[in-house]
DNA sequence: GCCAACGTTGGC
DNA sequence: GCCAACGTTGGC
């Protein structure tokens, strides 16, 4: 089973919301690098909750892929901010994933412990300049986020 | 709000 | 195919 870390700005959608809400499409990526990635995930999958662009950028639990991938019916969509006329529903473009609450953790892993742990240099998350919103975590990282977020 | 870093676009 | 210009991301 692989592990994920996904990027959510909290004020659009956070770990709480998607508590609430139990189930959640992951749509709106339009970064192919993260695309594959939504497209290599899944169904049992487990992702890191990471929330960005925040006063404390930190990962802040678990969710779990529900859904493999399917066309992200957002691109299609005239009225979304997320529109692409150029992707054909006929060979759609863009992907989405559905994923799933699983839990949160005690309290959140911040950037700035994530930078401070060893397991972690070669995650792209704490690497300078690297703007990925999806993105794999090996087993090692995995087990040493979880451990100091539980 | 600033700005570094990166991805995409489009002229040539 | 090159590369400058532009837009976006996301930490600070």
């Amino acid at each position: 089973m692989a592990h994920w870390l996904m990027k959510s700005e909290p004020d659009v959608f956070s770990i709480d919301d998607l508590k609430r809400k139990k189930r959640e499409a992951w749509d709106g990526v339009r970064n192919y690098q993260a695309r594959n990635y939504l497209r290599a995930m899944a169904v049992g999958d487990e992702a890191l909750f990471y929330h960005s662009s925040c006063a404390v950028p930190a990962v802040v639990g678990i969710a779990r892929i529900s859904r493999a991938a399917f066309a992200d019916p957002t691109q299609f969509d005239p009225a979304s901010e997320y529109h692409d006329a150029g992707s054909k529903p006929a060979d759609p473009r863009w992907s989405a994933v559905e994923v799933a609450f699983v839990r949160k953790f005690k309290s959140p892993l911040t950037l700035e412990r994530l930078k401070s742990m060893p397991e972690l240099t070669g995650l792209p998350l704490v690497q300078r300049g690297t703007r990925l919103s999806v993105m794999p975590v090996d087993e090692l990282q995995w087990r040493a986020i979880v451990e100091a977020g539980s």
